[in-house]
DNA sequence: CAATAAATGCACTTCCATTGCATAGATATT
DNA sequence: AATATCTATGCAATGGAAGTGCATTTATTG
């Protein structure tokens, strides 16, 4: 089993106190946070470094965007099944109109989107709205 | 044939010199426009009268925003097949990577979208990136 | 024509994303 | 171990887009 320092050098991302910090942040939230969630958990870190690390993991493939339609962009670690780097992968994420929270639905399989002749499909964002599962067992 | 004044205030819109040159506006570009655009097209209004305008059409079903995950907010106006008041509507929307334009592709059928148990679907925005025909064909 | 209501324009604010530059910290070189 | 070099971090500032309050103009109604 590898650690946090030797998963973050694998994808060549140099171990600062920092970024472990954020990581193990992310990694406790299963939910996609914004860039002002991570900083209001790390008040005392400057807003520049966190969004620079964030741009960094996402350089280097372990985390990924989404684009909810709240207007703010949030992050969330990409896990196995998520193959962000690869151009047709498509990202399932589904937010909640109840809490607000949006998470990523890794494992849950969506048919093929086909689109008109002369088109070239290279990326797919799909964002389902609704109620979550723990809002609507209340 | 209705007139476009005759359709507006079948929507319960106002009709004014500058909701008509809007709509005229949105009605000659296939695309989806940001509000920049609009800006651009008409310099002499103010940034607000627009604004506020789309989103008075907006309210009365006759334009619809898309978020295709550029971080703006673009609009375009409705067409038959575009149910956006009902809440299950699908939008689909293709942004192309190489000419920046938005298109809705209104016409075109896109498979159920089933989420998991529990989790109960309002909307989906469906966005899907890549090359348009435009394009791809030079 | 006067009274009322809605639309427009101006000024301002807020929020998020992003960048330049200086400094602190880590890594490599001698 | 000391120094040079490169990266990460922090501070300050900018820019873009969305949104709001208020005054003024324009349209509608009695």
């Amino acid at each position: 089993m590898e650690t946090i320092e030797q998963f973050l050098e694998s994808k060549n991302i140099r171990v600062t106190a920092m970024r472990l910090l954020i990581y193990k942040f992310l990694a406790e939230n299963q939910v996609a946070v914004t860039l002002s969630d991570i900083e209001n958990a790390f008040e005392k870190a400057d807003r520049t470094t966190l969004y620079r690390t964030i741009k960094t993991f996402e350089e280097n493939d372990i985390v990924h965007q989404i684009d909810d339609g709240t207007g703010i962009t949030k992050y969330a670690l990409c896990e196995k099944g998520c193959n962000c780097e690869i151009e047709t992968d498509l990202h399932l994420h589904f937010h909640c109109n109840n809490c607000n929270e949006t998470i990523c639905l890794t494992e849950h399989k969506i048919p093929q989107i086909k689109v008109p002749d002369g088109f070239v499909s290279e990326n797919v964002n799909l964002v389902v709205k609704g109620i979550c599962d723990k809002c609507s067992g209340q």
